[in-house]
DNA sequence: GGGGAGATGTTTATGGTGTAAACATAGCTT
DNA sequence: AAGCTATGTTTACACCATAAACATCTCCCC
């Protein structure tokens, strides 16, 4: 116990997290690009300095935001993964799900993968990041038990298919594809796409 | 003739590109988070106020400096494709050159594909993206002329292409790959590896 | 070649931002 | 009940983007 209260609630409640929601809220509807600390303390309805009390400075808070973020993705990928059917069609799955979830929310996505956030002693994104990779070594370790893939180092042929899904996430959440892929159905075809040739790549023969 | 001088100077000179260069510097050496137009008109011996001659607003320079971005990375890979190797090995070139280029100026890249600048009425990077997607559509219209690729839609496939080495970029620059990636030695063979997938992917048979 | 006129740059002003410091208060702990 | 600490507020400061008013340079036209 540190010795607060048993409700978790103090003045506010807990205005941290009241902070943390508040500033995802801005960053979907609003974008990263005027992000503003003291917009956040608004929206949570405290004054712009309270946010000092739960985070070292603005960067701090969007650290924390961005580990939200990787969480979700990495929520979103884990139940995606865990099929029943075979690498392949996981595989698929799998990005289908990544293109889905980063542009459900291209200010958070740009947030995670921006490095607007430069570290600075807190160890960043890495930790998320390598928990993201465990998921696509876990799909790729199951097709090697069934023989599906090439004889490879794994983490590499993880960082391929991660690799891949990611670009066409971020040429699509960067707007700098085709407007025809703005439509969802024809990324997401798009998707299956990229996803097959991933899996044609790393196949076995 | 718009009535200027002949020598393409005034005041200043050319304050313009002045102040893009000199923006281009900040970019490359603090990077684009704490970028301010001051800078650029300090680092340029201006006032304040002097870059609004030029540019609208602070997006229309960076608009501008990232439209010499996606100006220096076409031609880096235009150079990397212009090769009489086969487009199996032009495609690997162009991966790792790919790769470099991004990792060389990583402010230059988030600020080219993080959509910090959005277009407003300016075509924002439609045009610079579209550019880049037309040496792709070059290598893979060259490798069905030598019936080295399946037979799909070219775009599609030189979309997958870009998809691959662009993710492998940004995850690289994003700081999100292994430690290990940080040795440029490391990167270059994994930007290998990478690219040999695609080329597997898309192969005739 | 002299006089606008427009292009270029400066000064000044305004409202916004991140952050620090001094202050106030709420609620636990003893 | 007293006091300590966590939490929140006020005030202050330096910086920023942008706009408006002002100054000046250069070119064009008569």
């Amino acid at each position: 116990m540190t010795g607060h209260s048993t409700t978790g609630h103090y003045h506010h409640g807990d205005l941290r997290n009241a902070l943390l929601q508040a500033a995802g809220k801005l960053l979907r509807e609003q974008g990263i690009v005027g992000f503003s600390l003291r917009d956040v303390a608004r929206a949570a309805g405290v004054s712009h300095a309270a946010p000092y009390r739960h985070f070292r400075d603005k960067a701090a808070l969007l650290r924390a935001l961005s580990g939200l973020g990787f969480e979700h993705l990495h929520a979103a990928l884990t139940e995606a993964a865990a099929s029943r059917r075979g690498p392949e069609q996981i595989l698929i799955e799998v990005t289908r799900v990544y293109v889905h979830t980063v542009m459900q929310n291209p200010g958070m996505t740009r947030l995670m993968f921006g490095t607007v956030i430069s570290a600075e002693g807190d160890a960043g994104n890495a930790p998320a990041a390598s928990s993201i990779l465990e998921v696509f070594l876990g799909i790729i370790k199951a097709g090697f038990a069934v023989g599906a893939f090439r004889d490879r180092d794994p983490r590499e042929l993880a960082l391929v298919a991660w690799s891949t899904m990611h670009g066409l996430a971020m040429l699509a959440v960067g707007e700098v594809v085709d407007a025809k892929y703005k439509d969802m159905k024809e990324l997401d075809a798009l998707a299956r796409t990229v996803a097959e040739n991933v899996i044609y790549g790393i196949s076995r023969s």
